[in-house]
RNA sequence: GCGCCUGUAGCUCAGUAGGAUAGAGCGUCGGACUUCGAAUCCGCAGGUCGCAGGUUCGAUUCCUGCCAGGCGCACCA
C-alpha cells in the first residue's frame, strides 16, 4: 500500500521537478500511514503532503490533488482501493476495496501465519528480571517479567531472532550477607544464636529477614546432605569459616533460585539462558585473566583513554558521554565493581553476535543508563559494528487492595511475592493487568480488582470474546452447520458496516505488532485486543449469526467465518501476552 | 544541586515520527435478557491536556523556564 503511494509521489515529483532534498525525508523513512480514528476518514490515511507543502511553497491541498491523480492512474489502485479523498488541511484518505478486505479476511481464517514479518530481521538479546538471588520475586519483578517475556514473544513473532536471558548477580557482598543471614537463622534454630555473633558477622546491618531465610535454615538442619560433615560441625560449633560462608551462601542461592525459577515457570516466563555473574569472575578470558579483567585490560589498552588508571584505581571516562562523573571499574584493593562485571557481561553479549541488546531494568536503575550506553558504544566500536542498546525502564508497581495501599519494605522482608499474587489472582489476570499500561508509567495493581470480572479487569472481557466465538461454533455444530473452508465468494455477502469495521480492525493486527516491536512496547497490543474484543461484542449483540432459515444460510456461513477470524487474532494476541484463550469460561 | 520518569474527564490510563471535533474503561445516572453465553450491549453527563512563554500554517506532542509527585546521583550490588 505504501508502495503505491510512493510510486505516485515519485511520478508527480518527476513531472513537477521537485527536488530530492525535499522528498528525501518523506520517502526515506517510509511513508507514514495512519489508521484514522473515524471510519468516515477511510481505512488508511496520511498527512505527509502537509509536511511537503512548506518546502515546495504550494498549498497542501493542491499537492494532495496531484498525488491523488497519480494514485488513480496506477493500475494497482483499481484493485486495492475503493475511494481516495482529500480531507481537512490536506490528508489523503484511502478507503480499501471490499475485494481486498475479503481476500485479507480469507487469509486470516485459513492462513497459518497471521502476522507480517519485518523486512530486516535482527538478532536480539532480551535480558530481563535478573533479580538478585537473595529473595523471592516480588510484584515489581513480576511486571518486568511479564513485560520482557511478552516483548520477546512479539519481537520473535514479527521475525526477529530473539534470545532471552536472566543475569544472576551471584557475586559480591550481597551474596555473602545472604549466606550469613541463613547461617544466623541456623544458629537460632540450634539455640546457639547470640547477638554478639550477629554483630561480629553483619556489623550494624540487619541482614535478610524474610520468612524464607529461616525456611532455608530449617532445610539445612533437616537435610544432612546439604552440608558436608566438616562444614556442618564447624557451623554447629559457631566457627564461621570461609567454607561455612560459601556453603551457606551456595545452599541459600540454590534454594532461592529454584523458587524464582518455579515462580517464573508458573508465570509462563522462560529463558533461553541464565547467565551467572560469578562465571565472569572465575572463567579465564583469552589472556588467562578472569573475564572481567580481560575486558577491562583490553579497554585500557585500546580505548584511547576512555578507560584509565588514577589514584590506584581504574576508571571509565563516562563524563565523555554525558555522565556527571567518571566511574570506578577496578577498586584500589584490586577487586572489580559491579559496573565492571556488567561491562564484561555486555561485552560477552556483543561477542556472541547480537545486533540489538535490550535491557529491562527497574526504574530505580535509570541512573545507570547513560553509562551503559557509553559502554556499549565503546565496545561495539571496537568490534567494528553498530550494536544498539535499548534500555526499557519499568516503573514502579504500587500494590493496592480495594484502593488501599499494601505496605511493602524489601529490607524488612515485608513484601508481597509474585507467587502470592499468582495464588490469589491467577496468571492470566496478573499478566494482562501488568501489560495494560505503558511500562513508563507507574502502575496501580489492585488485588481485589484484578480478580473481579469486570472492565476494571479487561482480561476477562477479551477472553470472553474468544469464548463466545468458540461457544458459537459449538452451537453451530449442534445444528449440523459445518463448513471447512471460506472463500472470497462465501464471504462477499458480508455487507453490514459493523462487519466491515471488524475486518478493518483485523487488518491492523500486524501493524500493531510491528509498531510495538519497533518501539519496544507491549501495551499497544493489550489495547488493541481490548478494542477488537469490544468490536466483536458489539457486533455479536446486534447481529444474529446462527439461523435455521435456509435463505439466511450464506450470511450465516460468512458470519461464522468472520467470527473465526476474530477468534484467531484474539488467540494469537493473547498468546503473545502469555495469556490463555479458553474455549469456555 | 544535577539527572531520569510522570502530570490529559471524579478515578485509572490511551493518544501512533507536529496534524482532522483529544479517546477508552471504571464510577454516577438512565435503558436492553422468551432468541447464538447479559462475564454482554445502548445512552447521558464529564476537559483551560500542571502553569507561563517560544518555534510553526498548525502543539497534548518539539524547545525554554517554573510548579507538583516518584526515583536516582558509592572505590554498594
Amino acid at each position: 500500500m505504501a508502495g503505491l503511494i510512493v510510486r505516485a509521489v515519485k511520478s508527480v515529483a518527476a513531472e513537477e521537478g521537485w527536488s530530492q532534498e525535499i522528498l528525501k525525508p518523506v520517502l526515506d523513512r517510509g511513508l507514514r500511514l495512519e489508521w484514522p480514528k473515524k471510519e468516515e476518514f477511510g481505512d488508511l490515511s496520511t498527512p505527509f503532503v502537509l509536511g511537503l507543502s512548506k518546502g515546495l511553497g504550494k498549498p497542501p491541498r493542491v499537492l494532495a490533488e496531484k498525488v491523488l491523480q497519480a494514485i488513480n492512474h496506477d493500475p494497482e489502485s483499481q484493485i486495492l482501493l475503493k475511494k481516495i479523498e482529500i480531507a481537512g488541511p490536506g490528508y489523503i484518505n484511502l478507503t480499501l476495496s471490499s475485494s481486498f478486505l475479503l481476500e485479507f479476511l480469507e487469509a486470516v481464517i485459513s492462513s497459518d501465519d497471521l502476522v507480517e514479518k519485518v523486512s530486516i530481521p535482527r538478532s536480539i538479546n532480551v535480558e530481563f528480571v535478573s533479580a538478585n538471588p537473595t529473595g523471592p520475586l516480588h510484584v515489581g519483578h513480576g511486571r518486568g517479567a511479564a513485560f520482557g517475556d511478552s516483548l520477546a514473544r512479539i519481537l520473535r513473532e514479527v521475525g526477529h531472532r530473539v534470545s532471552t536471558e536472566y543475569y544472576i548477580n551471584d557475586a559480591g557482598n550481597q551474596m555473602n550477607m545472604l549466606g550469613k543471614s541463613v547461617y544466623l537463622a541456623f544458629r537460632k534454630l540450634e539455640g546457639t544464636f547470640t547477638p554478639e555473633e550477629k554483630s561480629r558477622l553483619l556489623g550494624d546491618q540487619d541482614g535478610y529477614r524474610g520468612d524464607y531465610i529461616p525456611d532455608i535454615a530449617k532445610k539445612i538442619r533437616d537435610e544432612q546432605t546439604l552440608l558436608s560433615p566438616e562444614v556442618r560441625s564447624e557451623a554447629l560449633a559457631g566457627q564461621f569459616t570461609d567454607r561455612v560462608q560459601s556453603a551457606f551462601t551456595h545452599v541459600a542461592q540454590t534454594e532461592i533460585m529454584a523458587g524464582i525459577r518455579e515462580d517464573l515457570r508458573r508465570f509462563g516466563v522462560s529463558f533461553d539462558r541464565f547467565f551467572s555473574e560469578k562465571t565472569l569472575h572465575e572463567t579465564p578470558g583469552g589472556d588467562g585473566l578472569p573475564r572481567i579483567g580481560h575486558w577491562i585490560d583490553l579497554l585500557e589498552r585500546e580505548s584511547g583513554g576512555i578507560v584509565y588508571e588514577s589514584e590506584g584505581a581504574v576508571w571509565f571516562r563516562t563524563t565523555a558521554m554525558g555522565d556527571d562523573k567518571d566511574r570506578v571499574l577496578k577498586k584500589s584493593d584490586g577487586s572489580y565493581t559491579y559496573f565492571a562485571a556488567d561491562i564484561a557481561y555486555h561485552a560477552d553479549k556483543i561477542e556472541r553476535g547480537f545486533e540489538t541488546l535490550v535491557d529491562v531494568w527497574g526504574a530505580d536503575h535509570h541512573g545507570y543508563q547513560a553509562r551503559m550506553q557509553a559502554v556499549v558504544k565503546t565496545l561495539s566500536g571496537r568490534v567494528g559494528k553498530a550494536v544498539d542498546l535499548k534500555v526499557c525502564l519499568i516503573q514502579l508497581v504500587s500494590l493496592l487492595r480495594e484502593g488501599k495501599a499494601v505496605s511493602m519494605s524489601t529490607r524488612a522482608g515485608e513484601y508481597v511475592t509474585l507467587g502470592e499474587v499468582l495464588d490469589e489472582v491467577g496468571v492470566d489476570a496478573t499478566r494482562f493487568s501488568y501489560l495494560t499500561r505503558s511500562h513508563e508509567s507507574s502502575l496501580e495493581f489492585d488485588l481485589a480488582k484484578a480478580k473481579e470480572r469486570s472492565m476494571d479487569n479487561p482480561v476477562f472481557y477479551v477472553q470472553y470474546a474468544h469464548a463466545r466465538v468458540k461457544s458459537l461454533l459449538a452451537q453451530a455444530a449442534l445444528r449440523n452447520v459445518r463448513h471447512e473452508s471460506f472463500n472470497v465468494q462465501d464471504l462477499a455477502v458480508l455487507s453490514e458496516p459493523a462487519e466491515r469495521s471488524l475486518i478493518r480492525l483485523l487488518a491492523q493486527f500486524s501493524g500493531v505488532l510491528l509498531r510495538a516491536a519497533e518501539s519496544f512496547e507491549v501495551h499497544p497490543l493489550t489495547d488493541y485486543l481490548t478494542t477488537l474484543a469490544g468490536a466483536y461484542h458489539h457486533y455479536y449483540f446486534h447481529h444474529r449469526i446462527l439461523s435455521s432459515e435456509e435463505k439466511d444460510r450464506p450470511v450465516m456461513i460468512a458470519r461464522i467465518g468472520l467470527s473465526i477470524a476474530v477468534s484467531r487474532v484474539l488467540k494469537k494476541g493473547l498468546s503473545l501476552l502469555g495469556v490463555s484463550a479458553p474455549d469456555t469460561m
